[in-house]
DNA sequence: CTGAAAGCGCTTACAG
DNA sequence: CTGAAAGCGCTTACAG
């Protein structure tokens, strides 16, 4: 078991200072062509690499990146971070992740943990709780400590800072105009509570289609969904009592739940019921029939993010005030769900 | 913009010591009941929090765990990671999440990364790349330099740890043995190419099953899959030129595509052909047919293996070289892609 | 060209 | 009871 060597062991060794050490390795010209060798020939053979946390220490800055998420078994999300990733790798960072489960106080905990010197700065999208109270001090916290933070899809305006969205009310919009124009006019909308912002979004798109439209807003067609892991019985009791031609699904688990429902109480798919859902992910594209959804370009918007932090981070003027809302494009991914005119 | 207040700052405030400043927020006897209650007064209202890299620097732990895995956006992946956070945050651990994109050279540069005082330990599962070119220096080396690693999924004998797997070969021996025990002869196999060690011993099962049932192993029935992405056409080919009555997959992604395969040639399932798959993700669940699968419970393997990492990390006695490999029980999840008996 | 010193933010054995 | 000193592993302005 050979340790971790310092420099501290390679200056006793060549029996030199540390600090003739430390520039050696950084081929500072101040040191003499021929110690830097034998330091440098030393090094290699006792494979020295520099301690991260030293240097953290040293720098102020740990080249780190704190990301904080609801769920990680989303699929949306994990493709978020893999986006992250990418670029934070590219940059030479690397990636904390902490899941806040949907809970605030965990939420709270994860941040404060994390803001203690850990990392440079945050990405994270807020828990459903979080949303629910709309209890931000905790990210007013870090920020007014100087500590960056962006914020994606599940975002708040009461909280300045660097954003990556998509433009849902919009995409919902097209999406369900889709539906309309193939002719629809019974279309349901299932949703989430309103608190969760994106779902708010959606619905709103759905309405404005609608209206847009001349289609009269049918209170009886809009399923408002609490608990995503209960949705089954809600959504089956929805098809089965309305009168319903399209479905628009805020996001693809209840997409497919409205399918595997229709299927189960006979209704063909796309054939007596059509049905889009959003967030393409990997129920969409693999479920039979497979599912037309708004796509959201998960790991594109991890990236953005990544590359507006970092850019933050490495600026010059650190105290820039200027945030930017970057919106990621979205697009109608057609699949069986829906007929083709 | 209040910036974090460190110890020096405190202890300048109120002209003492930083000793008496550190000591004092750490309820230490030496300190009189005024002092100590004066500078925690001070510190609570100006939020200090210690500085955890100067901690890690000064106690060598950096209370980190570093994961090393292949893709997050493979399901499994993903909940085993959110079963090491569990864990981990329980006992006051955070997690880096580095992702190999099944390159062995990607994973080498991650290792050494975090290697470098980073974290703790490492969790982590192969890349296939590592796989095929059964080059596990890197691994190694981490570990001479004392640093702990727990395997898990796509392990090596090659290299001593601790460990966190199932029984692939068994659990696909029941899979198969289930499909026989319904009445199936004609099985086939979609499995991966053999370097990716789990896929390899699930494939042993399948050929044991068989065996062990007298029916001959028929070669035309066993695809293996080298390109994942592109696995729809060979399935699709397999499907339409051989006789087969069920399938067992590797994998859900086998699974799901060898029933939209047979769907798409208009066969039924599971009355035409049954299908088995393994890894029991969110494919599984909300496929038409849900698909049967083999569960293997990645948030329990993940909990494991970070308590593993943990233990070992936190043991007196550092150089324990007697290392354990934790078998996680497996289980039948039936579903519609088989038929009840 | 080399090295001692100060410092990043903390802890703790030791002296007074 | 309080504080100076040494140390974790590094960097860098400064002295010699």
């Amino acid at each position: 078991m050979k340790r971790k060597v310092t420099l501290k062991q390679i200056a006793k060794e060549l029996d030199v200072s540390i600090s003739t050490v430390s520039k050696s390795l950084k081929d500072s010209p101040e040191i003499s062509e021929d110690t830097r060798q034998k330091v440098q020939a030393f090094a290699k053979l006792y494979n020295y690499k520099p301690n991260n946390i030293a240097l953290s220490l040293k720098n102020k800055k740990t080249k780190t990146i704190g990301i904080i998420i609801p769920e990680i078994v989303h699929h949306f999300f994990a493709t978020v971070i893999s986006g992250v990733e990418n670029v934070a790798n590219e940059h030479g960072y690397n990636v904390i992740v902490c899941l806040s489960d949907e809970s605030f106080d965990k939420e709270v905990i994860n941040m404060e943990m994390l803001a203690n010197g850990s990392i440079d700065g945050f990405i994270m999208s807020l828990s459903k709780e979080t949303q629910q109270k709309k209890d931000f001090h905790h990210i007013t916290e870090v920020i007014n400590q100087g500590m960056p933070v962006v914020m994606f899809d599940r975002v708040t305006n009461d909280i300045l800072c660097d954003k990556v969205i998509i433009d849902d009310s919009q995409a919902a919009y097209q999406a369900v105009k889709t539906l309309v124009n193939k002719g629809y006019k019974k279309i349901a909308l299932i949703t989430t509570v309103d608190y969760v912002s994106v779902g708010k979004l959606r619905t709103e798109g759905y309405i404005k289609a609608l209206q847009n439209s001349d289609i009269k807003i049918d209170e009886n067609l809009i399923l408002k969904i609490e608990d995503i892991d209960h949705c089954d019985e809600a959504i089956e009791n929805l098809i089965n009592h309305q009168e319903i031609e399209a479905i628009f699904a805020v996001n693809e688990l209840f997409a497919v739940t409205a399918i595997k429902a229709s299927l189960k109480i006979g209704l063909k798919v796309p054939e007596d019921i059509a049905v889009i859902g959003f967030t393409d992910g990997i129920i969409s594209k693999y479920s039979s029939p497979s599912i037309t959804t708004v796509s959201q370009n998960g790991i594109k918007m991890g990236g953005k993010a990544a590359k507006m932090l970092i850019e933050r981070l490495e600026r010059e003027d650190e105290d820039d005030e200027h945030y930017r809302t970057e919106v990621i494009e979205t697009h109608l991914v057609e699949r069986e769900s829906t007929p083709t005119l």
